[in-house]
DNA sequence: GATGAATGAGTTTTCATTCAT
DNA sequence: AATGAATGAAAACTCATTCAT
C-alpha cells in the first residue's frame, strides 16, 4: 500500500524530467549539475534520487520519454494520412513549424549531445542503436508503402533513403540548434524538402503541387 | 636565445595536439582529463601547460589547426580543378574516401562536440560563427562560379545551397561518426551526392548517368 | 524547510571560522591549505565549501566577525564609562590583559597579515579601508568628546591622534605577536600609555605625571 | 681561476636582489613567482639558481643586504652628529623624507612581510631575532649616550624605550605602506616625533615645545 | 517520502626546482 | 655560466551520491 498515488509519483517524475530537459538543453548534460535540476524543479536532491538512480538515468529516461512521445504523436498524425507522400510531407511540415515549440527545440540539442555521449559509452551504444533503428524503421515503412503504391521510385533502397532522411534532418537541426537563425533554417528546410522529395518521388507529376 | 629550435617546439606542440585529438575523440572533450593527454603523449603535465594555457585552449588550437589544414588542402586540390562541378565532386570524393584517414574521422567527432560546447559559451560563439562562415563562404564561391559558367542553376540562392551542403555533410558525418558503419555511410554519401548535384546542376547533360 | 536549525548552522560556521583562525594564525593565510582546516575542524572539505565560497571568503568573514565582536565588546564596556580619559585608559587596559585571551592574540597576527594581503588586492582595498576607518572613527569620537569636556588638548587634530593611537597599538602588537615576549610587551604598553596620555591630555590633573 | 670576475658576479647578484625586492614589494613574497624575477631582471631562471639556492634564500639575502646597508648609512650619518638628541632627530628625519626614495618604501613592506613569514619558520626565528636585536641595540646605544650626557631622562629603561621607538616606527610604516596616504603619514610622523622626544628628553631646553 | 548537509575522490592549474644542452 | 624546457607534487575547488533526521 503505497503512501502516495501512482499518479502523484508519475507527475513528480515528469516534473523532474522537464526540469532536466531544460537544464540539459541550456547547459549541456555534463555541465548540468544536480543542483540545477533541484533549483529549476523545486524538488529536493534527495527526492530526485528517490525517483532516479543517477544523473545518467535521468538522461536516459528523458530521451526515452521524448522518443516515445514523438512516435505516439506521429502515429496519431499519420493515422489520418493515406499516402506515403503525404506522410513524408507531414514530417517535413513538422520540423518546419517546430521552432514554435520551444520544447522540441530543446529536445533536439539534447538528442545531439546524447549522440555524442552515448556513442562513447559501451553500455549505451545498444540503446542508441535501438533508438536509431526505431527512427530508421519508421521511414523505411513509409518508403516501402510509397514504393508499393507507386509514389516512390522502386529502385531506391528504403534503408538508405531513410538514413539519408535522418541525416538531412539532423544536419539541418544541428546547424539551426546552434546557430539559431530561424529564417535561414526554415528556408533551408523547404529546399531540402524539395530536393529530397524530387529525388525520391516518381517523376510523374513530381515536385510540389499538392 | 631559446634552448631548443622553433621546429622542436612546433613538433612538441603538434604532438600534444595529436594526443589531445585522440583523447577528445575517444572520450569527449569534457570527459578527457589532462592526465589522459599526459599518458597518451608521454609529456608531463607541466610541459603541456608550457605550450597551452588551458585545456580549453588546447581544444581551440586543435580545431583551428584542423580547419586551417582542411582549407589548405582544399585550396591545393582545387587549384587544378577548372569547373564548379568538378570542385563539388571533389569535395564529395573527399568525404567518401575519408574513412581511410582515421585522423579526419576523429576530427569530425571533435568538431561536432565543439559545436555543442561552443554554442553554449558566450565567448566561443564568435569563433564558432567565424569558422562556420568560412565553410559557408567556401561553397558559396564555388556555387557562384558554377552559376556564372552555367553549370549550376541560376535561380538558387548560393548561401542557402551552401548551408544545405554542409547540413548534408554534417548530418551524414554525425551518423557515421557515431554509428560507425562505413559501408552504409559510403552508400548514403553517394546517394546524397547524386541528390544534391542533380538538384543543383542544370539539366543539360545532368550530373550522373554513369 | 531546512533539515537543521539555524543555530546548528551558525555553530558549524563558527566552528569552521575558529579552526581557520587557528590555522591562519599558526601558518599564515597563504600557507594554510584547506586540508589544514579540514583536519583541525574535523569537517569535510565539501562541507566547508557549503558554508563558505572560497578560502578567501573564510578569511574575510573571519576578520569581519572578529572586528564586529571587538566593537560590540567596546560598546558594552564603554557604556559604563563617563569620560574620554576613562575610555582611552580602558582601551589600554584591554590590550594589556589581552595576552590572557589566546584567541585575540591569534587574531592580531591574522589582522596584520590581512593588512599585507588586502593592500595588494584591488578588490579588497575598499574592505580594508572601511575597516580601518571604523577603527579610526572610534577613537576620533572619543578624542572629540574629550576635547569638548576639556580633558584633551583642543589643539590636537582628532584624526591625526587617532591614527597615531592605532599606529602605536599595531606597532606594539606587531612586535609582540612575532617575538612573543609577554613581559616586555606589557611594560612597553604601559610606557606607551603614559607617553600617549601625557601628550594628549590637558596637564591639569593629568593622570600620569612623571 | 673563475671564468668571470668577482665583481661581475657581485653585480649580477645585486641585480637579482633588486628585481626580487621590486617583485616582493609589489606582489608579496609568496605571490611572487620566480618567473616574475626572471622577467624583471632579464636573467634566466637557471642563472638565478646559480646565484641563490632557493626563493627563500633570495628573500633572506635581500633582507640581510638591506639591513646592512641601513646600518652602514646610519653609521655614516651619525659619525658627524655629536649628541644623542641630534641622532634621534636625524632618524626621525630619515623616515620623514623616506617616501621620496621609492626604494626604501618597498623595503618596508617586504620587512613587514618578513616579520610575519619569519615568525612562523622555526629556522628563521633566530635570524629574525638577531636582526631585531641589532635594531634595538642601535637605539639603546643612543639612549644610553643621551642619558650619560644628560639629554635623556635617566629613569628610562633604554631597552624599553628602544622597543617603543621601533614599535612607533613600524606601526606608522605599517599604516602608511598599506594605506599609502603620504601627507597623513608625514603629519603623524611629526606628531610621533614630538610625542616621543618630549617623553624621552629632559625638560630643560627640550627640543620641541608646543 | 522528503530533505539538504555531508562526503571525498577527482579535476584543473600552478610553480619551485632541476638538468640537458 | 647561462638557458629555458621539463617535471610533478601540491592546492583550490566541484559535484554525484549518500543518509540521518
Amino acid at each position: 500500500m503505497p503512501k502516495v498515488s501512482a499518479e502523484y509519483k508519475e507527475e513528480k517524475r515528469n516534473h523532474i524530467l522537464e526540469s532536466a530537459l531544460k537544464c540539459f538543453s541550456e547547459k549541456g548534460y555534463q555541465a548540468t549539475i544536480i543542483d540545477d535540476i533541484v533549483k529549476d524543479s523545486n524538488i529536493s536532491k534527495g527526492a530526485i534520487y528517490n525517483y532516479f538512480a543517477s544523473k545518467e538515468e535521468i538522461y536516459l529516461q528523458l530521451l526515452k520519454k521524448r522518443t516515445d512521445e514523438f512516435f505516439e504523436d506521429m502515429e496519431q498524425e499519420n493515422a489520418s494520412l493515406t499516402s506515403a507522400g503525404k506522410k513524408l510531407e507531414n514530417l517535413f511540415k513538422r520540423w518546419k513549424k517546430q521552432e514554435l515549440k520551444e520544447d522540441d527545440q530543446q529536445t533536439m540539442r539534447v538528442y545531439i549531445e546524447f549522440w555524442l555521449y552515448g556513442s562513447r559509452q559501451e553500455d549505451l551504444k545498444s540503446i542508441l542503436a535501438a533508438r536509431y533503428n526505431r527512427f530508421i524503421d519508421y521511414i523505411v515503412k513509409i518508403i516501402k508503402e510509397g514504393q508499393e503504391s507507386g509514389e516512390i521510385k522502386k529502385e531506391l533502397d528504403p534503408q538508405n533513403i531513410s538514413r539519408i532522411f535522418w541525416a538531412l534532418r539532423d544536419g539541418n537541426v544541428l546547424h539551426y540548434s546552434f546557430l539559431g537563425e530561424e529564417e535561414q533554417y526554415r528556408i533551408a528546410w523547404d529546399t531540402i524538402e524539395e530536393m529530397f522529395l524530387s529525388y525520391v518521388k516518381n517523376e510523374i507529376k513530381s515536385g510540389h503541387q499538392d
